[in-house]
DNA sequence: TCATATTGATGGACAATGTCAACTACTTTT
DNA sequence: AAAAGTAGTTGACATTGTCCATCAATATGA
């Protein structure tokens, strides 16, 4: 078929590319379908919802926003007027534009049609399996910022504590990423059930934790912080993971820092780590936290040949967040 | 703000789902405006897009293919036909409806929009660097693949060999559903992290396997066969586990079968599994491979109170794969 | 076999959606 | 202070899409 195009690469990925603007038209068309019974056009909800999430935006900017006609707007806003959903107050600076507000009417109806909206979403999430659900906000906030590389901001993270099902997403994770990174075999993925396993029978809330980062709602990251096997005042830090689509947030820094401020605050005199020489991404990062390497050792694990690591960091120097003991900084610590 | 949720997970996927639709169809509008100076409408593009790719079809495949109104389509036919873009010929099965077939004219307008499109596209693929090309064109099939499933096949499973990443997945779906379904407490996810840890370590592939469900590249299931610690004819069934999302595909017997079948070729003699009274829905498909319920025990465990059963099945009868040892069938074993 | 749906396609009427150009009332520039 | 520019509005109008009724052909079934 000559529409079809042939040969070297960039000509398949126009071809992909298209076909997937034409499948996701689709798609978002029959979403938009079923919010028509909602009472108000496409048009309209849209306008009702920038009115929402903006603080008092006058009528270019929502025109700008939505790529919409002004006159066309105009005449949606005097609509919403008329029927009182939104109240326009004349600026001061420039007497030609109004700042728009939703009145409390207004503010209601955008939440009905808002939660349409979310239920809707909702609908459709649940129909996937959960690395599906996973997979398809992944890839959808990737696509988000390779087209829109300025609106970045949604990229924050979140640290919480374990739930149910996060100890085999870790084993998951670590598994997987090894593998692919390194080519560690699965004697590795072995040792982190067998370690996740002896955290959940041995776990004490008081003296141990795990976190867990969230990016979206996606598990992008965790660290764990248990007792040393045999010195009480000792703490092991384990299981340091950044996912790679979660990188250049500093996530790995804020991990390690919240698990220095834990040991800290219940006493812990000394943390420890094993590492693999390999791992220079981390070492950085435990470098930056003020720990040292302490020692070496060639072995042969996880079907490679490597050099595991050992780091301290001494808690004791009276040393608060964000000092470091690397020397970069001029500051000389101070008291407690 | 009122209208950002906040609480569990889903909700933040749910708004990133929302968000991504957002940006999304600003960004198809904003290609679809400049194709609008190609002389067409947005509808009338599509139309002639569908009529160039498809062979010799009726208007209804149209309008279903692009969630037309019918009537709208039949105009546009008419001004297509009027203009002499396309040419009818009315089937000689059904009276009814025509088959359409561009004119040379029609083609060529095709190419002209075809062409116009794909330098668009090329001019935004080119504005990328090379890996943000090849990945936007990843993150598309991908999801792509997720919203619209083989739509021929309907949902059709794999079942291959575990790779790495795998048995922390399945740690991971086991700790989270029954924590979810049941209220299992954390307890019963370490016990699936040593079970899957003991695997790893100490996997025999001729005599022990897993297996690993997906459907469209998701993992949605898994079931364990391995050897049992002291008796070496038997073997135990382990870990079988459906996704929700993937129930009503059979999925369950199908895992089930595989492994009977495997127990059979490398000669066990008899295969039993431990499960819990309150897993129902897996007892009808032990029940319909033909294990039978030998033991019941009352026990205390993963938080909750239950009662533990085994059953087994005995491989010594010459049945062979697809018979029946529940006497439903009324047929009677044969030769081996 | 004959009455009764059902289906593919179309036309009329009409509502909704969107566009263009002109205009008002202001603000900024020079 | 004139000229140019901007935010928002209005009228006229074209486009786009929807609903309903209808027609002819076909399928269904008592």
């Amino acid at each position: 078929m000559s529409i079809v195009d042939s040969g070297p690469s960039l000509n398949s990925s126009v071809a992909a590319f298209r076909r997937f603007n034409r499948v996701y038209t689709r798609f978002i068309g029959v979403l938009d379908e079923e919010l028509l019974n909602s009472g108000y056009s496409l048009a309209e909800a849209r306008v009702l919802y920038e009115l929402a999430t903006r603080h008092t935006p006058t009528a270019k900017e929502i025109a700008v926003a939505l790529g919409m006609d002004p006159a066309y707007l105009s005449r949606i806003l005097a609509r919403f007027e008329k029927s009182s959903l939104l109240k326009r107050t004349t600026s001061k600076k420039d007497a030609r534009s109004a700042y728009l507000a939703l009145t409390q009417k207004g503010k209601s109806r955008f939440e009905k049609l808002n939660a349409l909206s979310e239920e809707q979403a909702r609908g459709i999430l649940r129909a996937l399996p959960p690395t599906g659900q996973t997979n398809l906000i992944g890839y959808m906030s990737d696509l988000e910022r390779l087209l829109a590389p300025n609106a970045q901001e949604g990229a924050r993270y979140v640290l919480r504590p374990h739930r149910p099902g996060d100890m085999g997403w870790v084993v998951h994770r670590e598994g997987a990423l090894y593998a692919q990174e390194y080519g560690f075999d699965e004697t590795f993925e072995a040792l982190v059930a067998r370690i996740v396993a002896d955290f959940l029978t041995e776990f004490d809330p008081k003296r141990e934790r795990c976190w867990i980062a969230e990016v979206n709602g996606q598990n992008v990251g965790h660290i764990f912080l248990v007792k040393h096997p045999t010195e009480p005042s000792t703490a092991k830090l384990r299981l340091l993971l950044v996912e790679p689509s979660a990188r250049g947030l500093r996530l790995g820094s804020a991990l390690v820092e919240e698990c220095v401020n834990f040991a800290r605050a219940v006493g812990y005199k000394k943390i420890t780590l094993w590492t693999q020489s390999i791992l220079v991404a981390a070492h950085r990062i435990y470098q930056k936290a003020g720990f040292r390497l302490v020692e070496e050792q060639a072995n042969c694990k996880f079907g490679k040949d490597l050099v595991s690591q050992t780091w301290e960091l001494e808690l004791t120097s009276g040393l608060r967040k964000g000092e470091r003991q690397d020397g970069r900084t001029g500051r000389t610590p101070t008291n407690v």
